[in-house]
DNA sequence: TACGTTGTTCGATATTTGACGAACATCGAA
DNA sequence: TTCGATGTTCGTCAAATATCGAACAACGTA
C-alpha cells in the first residue's frame, strides 16, 4: 500500500477471539464491517466515516490485525475485503450474531459507501 | 450488596452490542462468564481469579453494567448469575459463538470456581 | 524528472481501562 | 454494641485507545 508495503495479515490460526471482540467493540469498526458484509472488495476511498483519514487508517489496521479484513494494494490504491470464510472457520457464528444485532440496531450507521465509486 | 445497595441492572432493551462486545474482550471477564455458563448462580466468594478483589469487583461490575450478569445480595454475600435468556433474546447467537470459541481455545482459564463452596 | 494522489506513520492529546491497596459501608454474630 | 466478614468505592498509576494534523513514502503520470 501507500507508505509501507505488505501489511501483516494474521493467518487463520492466529486469529483470536479476544482480539476480534476488541476490534468489534467500536461502532466505527462495526460500521466498516457491515459495509463489507456482502463480501465484495471495496476501495479504501469508497469508505465514508466521520473521522480523519489517519483515524480511518487506524481503524482499518485494527480490523486487519485482528484478522477481520484483508487489504490488498494495487498501484496507489488499496482494497479491503471481509475475511468471512476465515472468521467463520475460526469463530463460528460470531460474525452472524454481530451482523444480526448490528443490523437490528442499525449500529455503525455513521459509516457508508460513497454512492459513486468514482467519488474516489 | 456490601458497600452500596441496589446495583443497576440494565433491562433487556438497554443491553447494547457495543457494550457487550467490550465487556467480552477481556480474558478475565470471559473466564467469569464461562464459569457461569451452566446458568447456576454462584457466590462471589466462589470465584477464583488472579486479580485483587477490588479488580474482581470491577470486572463483575463491567459485566453487570453490560447486562451480562445479574447480581443478587443476600445478607453480607453476593451471588452472580449469567443473564443468558436476556442475552439470547437481545443478541441471538452471540453468547453461543463466544462460548464455542472460548472453549476451544480454553480462553479465560485463569478463572475458576473454588472446589469447595465453603472455601468462601 | 517533478507532481499529484493515496494511504500510512508520527507525534501529541485526551479518554478509557486494568490493576492495586486502603478506606469504607453493611450485615450478622459474639 | 463491638467485631469480623464481605464487597464496593476511592485515589493513584500505567498502559492502551481514539483522534487529529502534519510529515512521509510509494506510484502513476505529465
Amino acid at each position: 500500500m501507500v507508505g509501507v508495503r505488505q501489511p501483516r495479515h494474521p493467518d487463520l490460526g492466529e486469529i483470536t477471539l479476544m482480539e476480534v471482540m476488541g476490534a468489534l467493540s467500536d461502532p466505527i469498526r462495526v460500521g466498516l464491517v457491515r459495509v463489507l458484509a456482502d463480501g465484495r472488495e471495496r476501495g479504501w476511498s469508497e469508505l465514508r466515516a466521520p473521522v480523519a483519514k489517519s483515524t480511518l487508517s487506524h481503524h482499518l489496521r485494527v480490523l486487519r490485525d485482528a484478522g477481520i479484513t484483508r487489504t490488498r494494494q494495487e498501484g496507489t490504491r488499496c482494497y479491503v475485503q471481509l475475511r468471512r470464510r476465515d472468521l467463520d472457520a475460526r469463530l463460528p457464528g460470531l460474525l452472524n450474531a454481530v451482523f444480526l444485532a448490528a443490523d437490528s440496531d442499525n449500529l455503525g450507521a455513521q459509516v457508508s459507501l460513497a454512492e459513486d465509486p468514482s467519488t474516489t
